[in-house]
DNA sequence: ATGTTC
């Protein structure tokens, strides 16, 4: 992309205004600054979103985080809001892994008093989490009852009629870990068939777990309110839907491809199909999502789950540990929210949902700070904890960025550095690591990977969000 | 991201 066709609109956001195409319906924004435009501008990232723009309903504009990069037909670090009723919902801006999504645990336990812990807590939970591309799980949902139960019941079935997790978690996850909306008839067999035993794994890709120290406070008010201490250890679980998602947006996505000619939709790439939401087609589409939205939530708390159990087992003697949840944020999901009295559709693909103060849905200990946002930084760098801010409902639809973001190809990374050479380097760094498998480390490199830190600022200085603390990783756990 | 090209 040619970045002379970006305008300034403010200090940190930039504009292809909606004339720069004949198909444009609004402008393609993007959060990021001079530098992070250099990168974003050698992918197919901004020409994906100006894809966006051409859909039917989309409101206000599209809009790139500084994360961005090419994904499937939207860019990944995307935001899109379709006007309701009759705005699509398109399968490719919510992505395949439906509710792919970061939470973050407490211990309450101090790092140096278990330094030397550490190495045997993180092989216990690589023995306690099934982690790698189609693992399954430990926990086999014994019935289809129970796979329902996930699907539409969320978290609250899990923790009260299974007895997973604690009745405090349910108030510190997004929407409560369960989307109003979730209708198991429109999931197919074939998905809830995928779904079944995968319930509690982490699978591949950039999805892992890591134990962390928190390093640094940015805003001490707001890490007390989160119960965030340096020095105290936390844990971060990013996964997601695993097979039942991806089957679920390879369903809609073959099915929209055949429905859109009815709706008389045409589009620069088939890769945005898409549906109105008021349409049929659009309505199965969105009770499956929202299940399957569910589902991820009930993974992320299975997990939580276990690194509880292997806590308790490994620490529990040496340390007083309590582990809570600080929150959890999907980062590719679509809601349904209001702007000014009108209902939108909200697209977030790699992006954020970031409520500020005023809004509904965070919690009451939260109601002074926003709500909390998490940002994994790649492996073995550091993460950190944001909030949001109600300067974030005007500027990027109450959204921010959802990781470093990838610069280079998993094939470049592998290229670049092997994965033995990777866990040496991390092991230096003291960084446990344990990854069955080497190509998929070095997959995950740092150095395929923006850097977070510049990433967090920018939105940080954009005021779409506010940074809280940044969590230093002593243990990873991948796919 | 993904029973890795139904």
């Amino acid at each position: 992309m040619d970045l002379s066709k970006l305008e300034r609109v403010e200090e940190f956001i930039y504009e292809i205004p909606a004339d720069y195409r004949d198909d444009m319906n609004v402008p393609a924004r993007i959060v990021a600054d001079r530098s992070l435009l250099e990168q974003i501008k050698d992918d197919l990232s901004l020409e994906q979103l100006i894809n966006v723009t051409t859909l039917p309903g989309i409101a206000f504009w599209a809009l790139g985080m500084p994360d961005i990069h090419q994904g499937y037909g939207f860019p990944v670090g995307g935001v899109a809001a379709t006007k309701l009723p009759d705005g699509v919902i398109s399968p490719g801006g919510i992505g395949f892994d439906i509710n792919c999504g970061v939470r973050l645990l407490r211990t309450g336990i101090v790092h140096r008093d278990v330094r030397d812990k550490i190495e045997p807590l993180v092989h216990e939970l690589s023995r306690s989490v099934p982690s790698g591309y189609g693992r399954s799980g430990r926990l086999t949902l014994a019935n289809a009852q129970m796979v329902e139960g996930v699907l539409e019941g969320g978290v609250p079935y899990l923790v009260e009629r299974i007895g997973v997790g604690e009745p405090d978690d349910v108030e510190f996850i997004e929407s409560g870990g369960r989307i109003d909306g979730a209708n198991i008839a429109f999931v197919s067999e074939k998905a809830k068939q995928r779904g079944r035993d995968q319930l509690g794994t982490l699978g591949g890709g950039n999805h892992f777990l890591e134990v962390q120290v928190i390093d640094e406070l940015f805003d001490e008010a707001a890490a007390e309110a989160m119960g965030l201490v340096p020095g105290e250890l936390t844990v971060l679980i990013h996964t997601g839907s695993r097979g039942l998602g991806h089957q679920v947006c390879t369903d809609y996505l073959r099915e929209f491809g055949r429905v859109m000619a009815e709706h008389d939709i045409e589009l620069p790439d088939r890769q945005l199909a898409c549906a109105p939401m008021s349409s049929e087609a659009g309505k199965r589409y969105f009770g499956a999502m929202c299940a399957a939205a569910n589902f991820a939530f009930c993974n992320r708390q299975v997990l939580t789950h276990r690194v509880r159990q292997v806590i308790a087992r490994e620490l529990g003697e040496a340390v007083d540990a309590k582990v809570e949840v600080v929150y959890d944020v999907a980062h590719n999901i679509a809601k349904v929210e209001e702007f000014d009295g009108d209902e939108y559709c909200v697209h977030r693909k790699g992006a954020t949902r970031a409520f500020g103060p005023s809004m509904p849905d965070v919690p009451t200990a939260y109601r002074d700070i926003g709500q909390p946002v998490f940002i994994p930084g790649s492996m073995g760098t550091s993460s950190f904890v944001l909030v949001g801010t109600d300067e974030a409902a005007a500027a990027s639809l109450n959204s921010t960025c959802h990781g470093a973001g990838r610069q280079m190809s998993r094939t470049a990374a592998k290229k670049r550095i092997g994965g033995k050479e990777l866990r040496k380097e991390l092991a230096s760094r003291g960084i446990v690591v344990r990854c069955p498998s080497n190509a998929e480390l070095a997959e995950e490199a740092p150095l395929a990977y923006k850097d977070v830190d510049r990433v967090v600022d920018v939105v940080s200085q954009a005021g779409i969000a506010n940074k809280v603390a940044r969590l230093r990783p002593v243990g990873v756990l991948k796919g």
